[in-house]
DNA sequence: CTTAGGATCGCCT
DNA sequence: GGCGATCCTAAGC
């Protein structure tokens, strides 16, 4: 079986999905761009929400492929994952980056910043410009707000070790685009 | 440039 | 009561 989405089978493991997602377009109610940095969580994973079993915030995370997963973050912060493997697995692809692309003085002014490097380098900044909330918890990645468009040409990926973890930090399953200026981060290399 | 603290929700022990 | 898959601002070197 596999759920095929801009290209990409959402039943793959999540750090193959999470690689092939770099340069794939996210919009969400026709605002956002590319993404160029992801992070893959799994069941057997000690960092993972997923890795204590479900509960009520993570419940979407067990539910079918290619749909969201909306978390709160911090109390404060909303931070968007998408969800991998087979309905029940747990796994899923957190996305921390996107270069925008589409509706640029929206994003701005959800923001409330004129700097494009900063609109969406992190995963709070992402659903903040993109509008992202518990409303869109568990909803499909195939039908609106949410638009996947598969990317255009080939992408020069970087692999490394997870961001604000405290567990499994030797996992390389952070990936981005190669010098992308929009990363929440800089990959060393 | 690096570090520190505050905001504040949901789940854990 | 503690601790995050975070971000912003301020202060220090």
């Amino acid at each position: 079986m596999s759920t095929l989405l801009a290209g990409i089978d959402f039943d793959a493991p999540s750090e193959e999905v999470a690689r092939l997602l770099i340069g794939v377009t996210l919009l969400v109610d026709g605002i956002g761009g590319r993404i160029v940095e992801t992070e893959a969580y799994d069941r057997e994973d000690p960092a993972s929400h997923a890795f204590s079993g479900p509960t009520a915030r993570n419940a979407s995370m067990f539910g079918p492929a290619a749909h969201a997963y909306v978390y709160r973050s911090y109390g404060i912060h909303w931070c968007l994952n998408f969800v991998c493997r087979e309905a029940g697995h747990g796994a899923g692809v957190l996305i921390r980056a996107i270069e925008p692309v589409q509706g640029l003085d929206a994003m701005r002014a959800r923001r409330g910043l004129m700097d494009a490097r900063l609109l969406c380098s992190g995963p709070g900044r992402v659903c903040q410009a993109l509008a992202v909330t518990r409303e869109h918890n568990g909803l499909s990645l195939a039908a609106p707000p949410f638009e996947l468009l598969p990317r255009a040409g080939d992408v020069d990926v970087v692999a490394g070790p997870r961001i604000g973890i405290s567990k499994a930090m030797d996992v390389p399953w952070r990936f981005g685009l190669r010098g992308s200026p929009h990363l929440s981060k800089p990959f060393r290399t």
